[in-house]
RNA sequence: GGAUCUUUGGCAGAGUUGGUCGAAUGCACCGGUCUUGAAAACCGGCGAGGGUCACACCUCCCAGAGUUCGAAUCUCUGAGGGUCCA
C-alpha cells in the first residue's frame, strides 16, 4: 500500500512515479480526496464521541450524588443519533478508500527504466555461454517424452490441461533440485522454513495478490482458503501484525513448496511442455529487513539465484524489469533467465523483488527502530523454479541421441 | 460431530454487583544512581494506531453484531486454544 501521509504531503512525486507504471494520475487524486474525506468524517465523529464520553461520565457522577438526570439523559440520546450517523459516513469513506488503496501497485523506483513489456527490460549481464551443439537442439517436451521423464498426457488425465506427472528420473531429478537448491541457500545464510500450502484472505492482502488477481487464484469452495501461488505469501507473512526487534533483522529464509496457479490471463501461451503449469515447484527466497540493509540483500538474494545456475553449468542473464513488466508489489525487480537452447531464447527462470515498505504496510510488519516503530522492507525472489531448472537441463545438457547428461552438482543427490 | 471451559499489553497474569480501566502486579526491555567493570539494590520510563507544533481528543482487552447514557466486564454469532464424550 502506498504511504497516504506522504501522498497527501507530497501529491505530484506520487503520482508522477504511479504514472510511470501506468496508474492513471485521476485515480491518484481519487485516492487523495477520499483520504481528506475521511479525515473530515473522523474528525466530526471523535468530536461527538468526545462529546459522548463526557457526558456518559457525567452521567455515573449525577446518579451517584442522586441528581436529577432527565435533562442529560435528554441531551446524550440526541447526540447519540448524530454519533450514529457520523459513523456511517466515517465507515463508508474507509471502506472506499481502502478498495481504492488496496488496488493501487508500488510506486517503481527512480532506478527502473521506462517501459512497455518484457521488451523494453534491460540486460545486466550474461553469465556463461551457451555451448554450440553439433546438430539441432530438441525441445524439452520432446527429450522429456523420450527419455520417459515426463508425462503430459497423463497428467491431463488426472487433473485438467497444464498439469503433468514426472517419472523415473524425471521425479528424482526434481527432488535432487529441490534438496540442492534448498542446501545451496541455507549455505548462503537462508534459513529453511516448511509452511502450509494454503493460506487466508489476509495473508494474500498482505503481499499484494488480494484483492486484486483473485482470479488467478485456486480458492477453496467452503472455506476462506486459498492455494499459495508463491511461497513468498506464507513466508512474507509469517510476520503479519508484528513488531519485530532490531537484533532480530535481516530474517532470511528459504521454502520449498508447491505453487499453484490458474494463469487466466495465459490462454494460448506455452501449452506445450512445463514452461507454464497450474501447480509447479519452486524453492523461493525471503528476506525481511532494515530499509538500510535491503539493497544489499537483495544483491545477495540475486547472486544466490544466479550461483546455483552457475553450479548447474546453465547458461543465464540477468535483466532488470521495466516499468511496464514489474509486478503489483515490486518497487525494482530483477529476472533471471535461462538459456533454453531447444528454443534458442532465454526464459525466465527467476524473479527476485524488492518491495520496499509496500508489502509491510499491507501487513503491518514493523520493527523496533531505536524509539519509534518502522515498517521492514520485505524482499522476495525464486532460486530456483525447479520445473524451468529441469527445463534448462534437459535442453542443455542433450547429446544427439536424446540421452540427458546428468549435471555434476546434482550427482550425490541421486540414488 | 456433541458437551464444557477459555481468549487481556513482548511474556506471565489481575480485572465477574457494567462507570474514574488502555487496563494492577511480576518478568523482560530502556534510561539513571551506585560500582574499577558487571551483578544486586534503588529511582524513572515502558502496548498499538489515528490526531496535534506539542497537548487535548478518538480507537483497539480474539473478530463481528447487540443491550446500555456508559462494556475488557452482560447477550448472541463466528474464529483460535484446552478438557471430556462420540
Amino acid at each position: 500500500m502506498i504511504d497516504l501521509k506522504l501522498l497527501q504531503k507530497d501529491f505530484d512525486a506520487i503520482s508522477a512515479k504511479l504514472a510511470r507504471k501506468g496508474v492513471d494520475t485521476t485515480l491518484i487524486k481519487t485516492l487523495k480526496e477520499k483520504n481528506e474525506k475521511l479525515k473530515l468524517a473522523k474528525t466530526e465523529f471523535e468530536t461527538l464521541q468526545a462529546a459522548q464520553n463526557s457526558m456518559s461520565k457525567d452521567f455515573g457522577i449525577y446518579k451517584r450524588e442522586g441528581k436529577d438526570i432527565s435533562e442529560l439523559k435528554a441531551k446524550v440520546d440526541a447526540n447519540k443519533i448524530k454519533i450514529t450517523e457520523a459513523l456511517d459516513i466515517q465507515r463508508t469513506a474507509q471502506e472506499e478508500l481502502e478498495t481504492l488503496a488496496m488496488a493501487i501497485p508500488n510506486m517503481p523506483d527512480d532506478s527502473v527504466p521506462d517501459g512497455e513489456d518484457e521488451d523494453d527490460n534491460v540486460e545486466i549481464k550474461k553469465v556463461l555461454t551457451p555451448k554450440e551443439f553439433g546438430f539441432t537442439p530438441k525441445e524439452h517436451w520432446e527429450l522429456a517424452e523420450q527419455n520417459g521423464w515426463i508425462d503430459f498426457e497423463r497428467g491431463v488425465k488426472l487433473a485438467t490441461s497444464r498439469f503433468s506427472v514426472s517419472f523415473g528420473m524425471g521425479a528424482k531429478l526434481e527432488r535432487a533440485l529441490i534438496n540442492f537448491m534448498l542446501n545451496f541457500n541455507s549455505k548462503r545464510g537462508f534459513d529453511e522454513v516448511s509452511v502450509p500450502a494454503l493460506v487466508n484472505r489476509a495473508a494474500l492482502e498482505g503481499t499484494g495478490q488480494l484483492p486484486k488477481f483473485e482470479d488467478d487464484l485456486y480458492k477453496m469452495q467452503d472455506q476462506e482458503l486459498f492455494l499459495i501461488p508463491t511461497a513468498e505469501v506464507p513466508l512474507t507473512n509469517l510476520f503479519q501484525d508484528e513488531i519485530l526487534s532490531e537484533d532480530k533483522l535481516p530474517i532470511k529464509m528459504t521454502a520449498y513448496t508447491s505453487c499453484f496457479r490458474k494463469e487466466a490471463g495465459a490462454a494460448g501461451r506455452d501449452t506445450r511442455g512445463m514452461i507454464r503449469q497450474h501447480q509447479f515447484h519452486k524453492v523461493e527466497l525471503v528476506s525481511i529487513a532494515k530499509p538500510q540493509q535491503s539493497e544489499e540483500i537483495f544483491n545477495d538474494m540475486v547472486t544466490c539465484a544466479s550461483d546455483i545456475l552457475t553450479a548447474l553449468e546453465l547458461p543465464h542473464r540477468l535483466v532488470t524489469l521495466c516499468t511496464g513488466d514489474l509486478g503489483f508489489s515490486a518497487a525494482y525487480t530483477v529476472d533471471i533467465e535461462v538459456w533454453l537452447p531447444g528454443q534458442n531464447t532465454y526464459r525466465e527462470i527467476s524473479s527476485i523483488s524488492n518491495t520496499r515498505e509496500f508489502q509491510a504496510r499491507r501487513a503491518k510488519i514493523r520493527y523496533k527502530d531505536g524509539k519509534k516503530n518502522s515498517f521492514v522492507h520485505t524482499l522476495n525472489g525464486s532460486a530456483l523454479a525447479v520445473g524451468r531448472t529441469l527445463v534448462a537441463i534437459m535442453e542443455n545438457n542433450q547429446n544427439e541421441d536424446g540421452s540427458i547428461t546428468i549435471p555434476e552438482v546434482l550427482k550425490p543427490y541421486i540414488f
